[in-house]
DNA sequence: CAAGTTGTGGATTATTTGTTTCAGAAGTGC
DNA sequence: GCACTTCTGAAACAAATAATCCACAACTTG
């Protein structure tokens, strides 16, 4: 998952995935089958581990508790020197050569997967009043998820903390509900 | 650069470029040097070109009038369908490869560019009042790029026309000056 | 038309990629 | 201690990559 985190789909090399895996390579294709295949596991292990905070975020009492506490977690996510930069799904989706495509693929459905999660959490808000029923569920989320992606993007450019922090401060002020 | 665009760097073959330009291998060496050179040209292409906006937008009369006008154009690049989705610098700065770090950092430092410009406008509005001298100007132009990148992504992610209006619409709505 | 420049196609090189194979070492269970 | 599974290391494979070379055609220019 690091490795692929680090260096996208395509730039991770076999041998930079079984040196980070301590094993031998005739044991990675045994176990996991071929490299698309492991992919698909380390997509798995980033999304219930590094990352499950945008699918927990929306178990927080109000819309604007989930908001703030996901843009929070990514910032230190994002910031913590222990990770690779950026952000894997969107590092992997590089994988732009035409075989690649199925690699795309998941990692569109993987952030909708996300995006989808909110959008029900802003409707339940709307029903409970918290929200003005004069914004679409779904156009809050897009628009969420564009500022997490955005962000994703400036952590990968090498962005401090302090840098990731303000731009989070400046978009919570600003929150449209 | 329509290639570079559509593919990344790496994901760009060298067969796509020629048939592409319709000239033939040898030519395109003798031209061009490698492929790498090729690269440096289409983001100058890219930059004199499609996203000319971004360094135009700054001659708005007002800071305000100028991100209205840059992400506006920003949803009309990206849903033109005459272009190829997403952003150039976006598609290709996941060209991981520890190789073609040099080309990361030339993307890299064409984004630094367009929030350096950006910052410069803020500030000037500052000085003329129109924004709190609250903010720093480096932190809104950011602020303003992370939309920017968020927004390439959705349009990467295959978002309609429709969908990248409302995002704009609901940033520019809840603008923090 | 003739001389010289420029582009062409095809073959070729060296390198790198993901993947497979296989004999043998290391470990495990009875 | 012996059968059995599991892992290892190294070699090898086929495919694809960027890049080079060269003889020949096409064109431009005087």
């Amino acid at each position: 998952m690091r490795v692929f985190w680090e260096k996208g789909y395509e730039g991770a090399r076999m041998n930079d995935l079984t040196s980070a895996m301590g094993i031998n390579r005739s044991s990675l294709y045994t176990i996991f089958g071929d490299k698309e295949a492991l992919f698909h596991r380390a997509i798995q292990r980033y999304k219930d581990g590094p990352v499950a905070f945008v699918w927990d975020s929306v178990r927080e009492p109000t819309a604007r508790r989930t908001v703030e506490v996901l843009l929070q977690k990514a910032v230190d996510l994002l910031a913590d020197p222990r990770n690779p930069r950026g952000c894997l799904s969107i590092q992997g989706a590089l994988a732009a050569g035409t075989e690649a495509e199925s690699i795309k693929e998941a990692l569109i459905a993987f952030r909708k997967n996300g995006e989808a999660t909110l959008k029900k959490r802003f409707a339940q808000a709307q029903k409970e009043g918290e929200i003005s029923r004069d914004f679409h569920a779904g156009d809050l989320a897009r628009y969420i998820l564009t500022l997490l992606t955005g962000l994703g993007v400036q952590g990968a450019n090498g962005a401090t903390k302090a840098q990731l922090q303000t731009i989070v401060d400046i978009a919570l002020r600003s929150l449209p509900f």
